[in-house]
DNA sequence: GAGCGCATCAACCGATCGGTGGATGTGCGG
DNA sequence: CCGCACATCCACCGATCGGTTGATGCGCTC
């Protein structure tokens, strides 16, 4: 008794990458590969047009980002699982994908036959973590981090571009008192004991991408 | 008249990748994928071997480097053009692949006719780069940055971690005025007037992503 | 209403930073 | 030899930072 294929939509804005994973499961059997995107926006109304079983999501694309695109297949209701398939394995990308939906979260060094046997897992709705993502996890699980409020972000930034706290301050038609009263927040919230370490500890986690 | 076909190797870590474009490449008249790697020794050796039109490189890959591959590959003298295909076009990947003997630098976002038009441009020796690369090295030939030293480096990646000057003197056993003036060489050659901005540019421009 | 998170503010003080204006020594290339 | 880059070092001093110990006000939720 033949199951039928697994129905898989491809997401990325690369086409290389597109080609590349088209080519892979056209060539597997048990899969067949009913659609290609771009960009979320795109995504969302395949997904609704031909209600695949997987989808392979990128997160990093122009115009509607994978995130969004994830939030918007759960928030209708789509049932398709979704794999995240991505180069990036920070903080900031990681959580949000998990947190909006996805099923699993793949790192693009992924062999072939791993990814193969991800989509197969994600179709069946067991979840799929690469080896760094689920360390992530873990960690995330153990320490979770409080996230920077809106203005701490902006004294942070502001900072980062060099400015003095009293600079900062004026910038932003506040006191100097209240602008190191945000910095010792954002000290406790990210475990470090002054600005450079901050600096440093907001790019890793890409707290500088989100803005804009 | 037929031309003999441009004869490509593919290097790149992620099979994915190498898959969409040999598939691309397979299926274009005029170019025979010759054969793949995927890190930079292999792509050396393979160069030796089958002595290819043009290589395709990634740069990021474990193991030995893209950049260290075409560093050798010029040592040696091998006349294969090398197209550097990479996600990143940060300046401390772009400036060096290029230094090394790269014909051209792509973005993995150019589409497939660009990318088959690039590779016939550098089979031909014509320098190939995707516009924000070409960007980037305008805006350094304009103002060109002094590389920090690795003295430099280490000094400001103990600041990073949050290190005061006494703590990063006592960790490299010098003096904490050595760390000053480092510190004041950075912010000089950085362009910068303290600590954290420093930190900050050094992320923005993958200073250290060098290390290890 | 109570409690919470967030934003705002103050004064004080020791610690640290950044700037200044020097200095010496080594290795390398012209 | 000279000049350069790099590494190392000094003392002094004003500016800034980080910590402390408070405080008020607002909006939101239970």
């Amino acid at each position: 008794m033949n199951e039928p294929p697994i129905r898989l939509i491809i997401v990325d804005d690369h086409p290389i990458v597109r080609d590349g994973l088209r080519g892979m499961f056209t060539g597997e059997p048990g899969f067949e590969v009913a659609g290609e995107a771009a960009d979320g926006a795109r995504a969302v109304s395949l997904a609704e047009e031909l209600r695949p079983d997987v989808i392979l999501m990128d997160l990093r694309m122009p115009g509607t980002d994978g995130v969004t695109a994830i939030r918007r297949l759960a928030e209708r209701g789509n049932p398709a699982r979704i794999l995240v398939l991505t180069t990036y394995d920070m903080d900031s990308d990681v959580l949000p994908a998990i947190e909006a939906g996805a099923t699993g979260y793949l790192l693009k060094d992924a062999l072939p036959e791993e990814l193969v046997r991800a989509v197969r897992a994600a179709a069946r709705g067991e979840a799929v973590l690469s080896p760094s993502v689920a360390t992530r996890l873990i960690g995330q699980v153990r320490a979770p981090s409080d996230p920077l409020s809106a203005r701490e972000l902006e004294v942070l930034a502001l900072i980062a571009r060099g400015s003095t706290n009293r600079e900062a301050a004026s910038r932003l038609f506040i006191s100097e008192a209240t602008v190191k009263t945000h910095l010792l927040h954002i000290y406790a919230k990210l475990g470090v004991n002054d600005r450079a370490a901050a600096v440093a500890v907001a790019f890793e986690r890409g707290l500088f991408n989100r803005s804009g």
